[in-house]
RNA sequence: GCGGGAGUGCCGGAGUGGUCAAACGGGUCAGCCUUAGGAGCUGAUAGCUUAGUGCUUACAUAGGUUCGAAUCCUAUCUCCCGCACCA
């Protein structure tokens, strides 16, 4: 029960400062001189769940950031929006007979009123919604420069589908074959006419300008894994008359190809089937299109013969055409050169076809047996049955080959990307309708400039397909052009458009004219330090480069990279070990937490158990110890008093100095954790000594990224009318830190801990002590003399401290002989 | 399979060549205060040993480098995350 009252006293001092805070306006953020700070959190999907703990972690990571950075003079530009548009909110709103403005609306209305009351310090004048009219026509405005310059285009091709969103996806959005959304749903593959973005225009920069990115590793070995760079050979084979292209890494294995293997989903399949296997390949179709969702991540090579021979252009040589189940359809060109006796996922399909094995790579240091080798020879080597190319190292034939290849006309040397164009059409009603209009005539007609927005029509039918689809009004138009009957585009755009440049919005939220001007995105941006989760490594972290370095080259912006610094904060799991969210039911509200325990307990809570970067388990059995520490905090300054003036201790002020410099840089550095145990290991010491007004106001300052709140109330509290949001940060005066004092500290410890051992020893044995004598060198008598106090209190003995040279000492046991400088001689009676 | 990260005391976690039996918090135990305490204060919390000492064993496991390692190297095991039949 006790534990439980924190929250009248807290909650109404929350209450208090937030709102003045806003009636103040206290962290507006206007430009102007002095140096700029951009604090960036990835702004959240407004979910009807509202946020949790996990949310007001993230949160509470910039916050701290944010109001270190304004009190240290800087001009902080600390924001949040709301990633409105989206499939989640359409489905809630079908589910629950609404519709998905009214829904997302209230869950926006939900999380400010949340976000608030966990004392973020975000200037609210400048919220971005993706969902409303005047953010979403500049997507439609970019998205008409974008065709212009030829980086938007529309194209039939092979997309995913996900049956369960209805809708396509981007590449980046299906993961291990499933929708990124609904992971236990098969993407299927399905030729449609979609938009794209040109990513790939980009991939050379996109995957240069990493390295110099200040990011977690992680993040960038990921973007850089997804770009997926390779070198290599397209070499062409001739198969009925026709030239099939394909792409390898090792060209020099090209005399050991037995046969080729054709991707089962290729578009062009049926072309290279004989009348003679079509049975046996539809057969084969059928059967792997039914292999279920497990067996896919243990699928075994299969395939089948497709009749067709294919000439290998360096040996003439005809080899069989297989189709099969292990060839990535949409990677070099949905064909591979099989080199069963170099390639693992070769040689297995071999094996199981009988189909021959030849070696033409050689260990250096080893034979190599054709007949007797049970894997692949995977290595570098010598070349040998390789006709002219023989006998020379592998990597050189590499290039030998591809040279021959080049002269011949037969092949190049290519480079091959993993990163595909970008899809963005999405056949989905809540999201920004592309600006499109399809006419009889004129064919794809952009919609133009002064006629946006094209705003999203309330009015449509849920249901079976896309809702736009429903609403006559909105998809039968003029065309710009001919006049004449046109139909206007349905589908919408990918949300992950939207959050690529929100980032640019925020520096001018309100403009009507223009989607930002350019010297306010000059002044703020780049964004100076970025939050948020690892999941979006290859999502919105790789779309918004894109999306700078496309502006910039449309002469929007100037700078090449959005975001100079990234921190992945840590998971916050919930008490059953998984990452706390909704769906999996494992969340802890910030309102519980806070009625318990009050928001500045819960902030600081959250910050010092680990390291801000590390994944944390959510469980209160530390939180006693942050409410004890803000009680003792609270109770500290309502009974102060400060010293006169001239009575500033020396050792104090030595620790503060030491403080401030530290936690200033440990909170530079995300490390909250160590900050808070200093700004604790001050307070102990402060609230033993006596302490001046100033250095209290230090130690305010110091906790007031943490906890907000009460640091605003105790600020008031002991006289000042500002606020202390923006107040000055303390400088450290590094003269006055002298580490003579902590050694002094230590000695103390050192004996304070002697005394209690022979204490304890004592205690065994039955015997007992009321009074403590300590001989001490002369020079440090003054020292034990001034830290008497801190001793009784300690050891709870009475003590008197002699010098070993004091004649008249009360010394039985001879005690003082045992003194040594910094350690004493002790006497227990 | 590839890539990234991690394994520390009863627990959460600091610490990345000596100042380490290891910050800080939690838990537990003991003492004080007290009518009582779930509040506060003090101490203890690897083992043995001792009037404040000394020793042994410890930072996943096994080796190694070094005067010296939780910290560096090698191998192994375990866990987490990302990618995954990319030719």
């Amino acid at each position: 029960m006790k534990k439980t009252d924190a929250r009248p006293k807290y909650a109404l001092l929350e209450e208090k400062w937030q709102k003045r805070w806003e009636k103040k306006k206290v962290f507006a953020s206007p430009e102007g001189k002095g140096k700029k700070y951009y604090v960036l959190e990835m702004f959240p999907y407004p979910s009807g769940s509202g946020l949790h703990m996990g949310h007001a972690f993230n949160y509470a990571v910039g916050d701290i950031l944010a109001r270190y950075m304004r009190m240290k003079g800087h001009r902080v530009l600390y924001p949040m929006g709301y990633d409105s548009f989206g499939l989640p909110a359409e489905n809630a709103a079908i589910k629950e007979k609404s519709h998905p403005m009214k829904f997302t609306e209230s869950a926006i209305k939900n999380f400010i009123a949340q976000q608030k009351k966990i004392g973020l310090s975000y200037d609210w004048s400048r919220i971005v919604m993706t969902h409303k009219p005047e953010y979403y026509r500049w997507n439609q405005f970019f998205f008409l420069k974008f065709l212009e310059k030829g980086l938007a285009y529309r194209k039939k091709s092979s997309v995913n589908w996900c049956p369960k969103c209805d809708s396509v996806l981007a590449n980046e959005q299906v993961i291990k074959g499933k929708c990124w959304r609904h992971t236990d749903t098969n993407v299927e593959i399905r030729q449609l006419e979609q938009w794209f973005l040109k990513i790939t225009d980009y991939v050379e920069e996109l995957l240069d300008k990493v390295d110099g990115l200040d990011w977690p590793e992680k993040i960038k070995t990921m973007q850089k894994n997804w770009i997926g760079k390779s070198y290599g050979t397209e070499i062409d084979f001739e198969i009925g008359n026709e030239r099939w292209p394909i792409f390898t890494t090792r060209a020099d294995t090209i005399y050991g190809v037995t046969f080729m293997v054709v991707s089962a989903q290729h578009p062009s399949l049926m072309k290279l089937v004989t009348d003679k296997q079509k049975k046996e390949v539809m057969e084969f179709l059928k059967k792997i299109k039914s292999v279920s969702e497990k067996e896919m991540e243990t699928l075994e090579k299969e395939g089948v013969f497709t009749g067709s021979y294919a000439k290998n252009p360096v040996t003439n040589e005809k080899v069989p055409v297989y189709a099969g189940n292990f060839v990535v359809s949409d990677y070099g060109s949905g064909m591979v050169m099989a080199v069963p006796g170099h390639d693992q996922r070769d040689y297995e399909f071999a094996k199981k076809y009988g189909l021959s094995v030849k070696v033409v790579i050689k260990p250096e240091d080893y034979e190599l047996d054709e007949e007797k080798i049970t894997e692949a020879y995977e290595g570098d080597g010598i070349t040998v049955s390789s006709g002219q190319f023989s006998d020379m190292k592998n990597r050189k034939a590499i290039e030998k080959i591809t040279h021959y290849l080049e002269k011949k006309k037969l092949g190049n040397k290519t480079v091959q990307y993993r990163l595909k164009d970008w899809l963005i059409s999405r056949q989905r009603y809540w999201g920004t309708p592309i600006p499109i209009v399809y006419c009889d005539k004129c064919g794809i007609v952009s919609v133009p400039e002064k006629e946006l927005p094209i705003i999203l029509p309330d009015k449509v039918k849920f249901g079976k397909g896309n809702p736009l689809e429903t609403n006559m009004e909105f998809v039968n138009v003029k065309c710009p052009k001919c006049k004449g009957k046109a139909r206007r585009e349905t589908d919408t755009m990918d949300t992950f458009f939207d959050s690529s440049w929100y980032y640019l919005r925020y520096c001018d939220n309100e403009n009507r004219k223009e989607p930002f001007a350019r010297k306010k995105v000059d002044y703020w941006m780049p964004v100076d330090q970025y939050i948020g989760g690892a999941e979006h490594a290859c999502l919105h972290l790789l779309y918004a480069r894109f999306f700078t370095k496309a502006l910039r080259d449309l002469g929007f912006v100037e700078f090449d990279e959005p975001f100079l610094k990234l921190f992945n904060q840590g998971m916050l799991h919930g008490p059953d070990g998984f990452v706390m969210s909704k769906s999996r039911g494992n969340v802890v509200l910030p309102e519980v937490v806070s009625e318990k325990y009050g928001m500045d307990t819960a902030r600081l809570f959250l910050v010092s158990t680990a390291s801000t970067d590390k994944d944390t388990e959510w469980s209160e059995n530390g939180i006693e110890g942050s409410l004890k520490f803000v009680n003792k905090v609270m109770g500290y300054f309502t009974g102060f008093k400060a010293t006169k003036s001239g009575g500033v201790d020396k050792k104090i002020e030595s620790k503060i100095n030491k403080t401030i410099k530290e936690v200033s840089e440990d909170v530079e550095n995300f490390r909250y954790n160590l900050a808070i145990i200093k700004i604790r290991n001050l307070f102990d010491k402060m609230s033993e000594e006596k302490v001046s007004r100033k250095e209290a106001e230090i130690f305010l300052k110091l906790l007031h990224p943490f906890c907000p709140h009460i640091t605003e109330e105790l600020w008031e509290k002991i006289g000042n009318k500002s606020f202390i949001s923006i107040a000055k940060w303390p400088e450290a005066d590094e003269s006055k830190i002298n580490i003579e004092y902590e050694k002094e500290d230590e000695v103390m410890e050192k004996t304070i801990g002697d005394v209690n051992n022979v204490l304890k020893i004592f205690k065994e044995k039955e015997k007992s002590a009321s009074k403590l004598y300590l001989y001490v060198m002369p020079n440090e008598k003054t020292i034990y003399a001034s830290n008497l106090g801190e001793i009784e209190k300690r050891t709870g003995l009475k003590t008197i401290v002699f010098a070993v040279n004091d004649k008249d000492k009360h010394d039985p046991e001879k005690k003082s002989s045992k003194a040594k400088p910094g350690k004493p001689g002790i006497y227990l009676e």
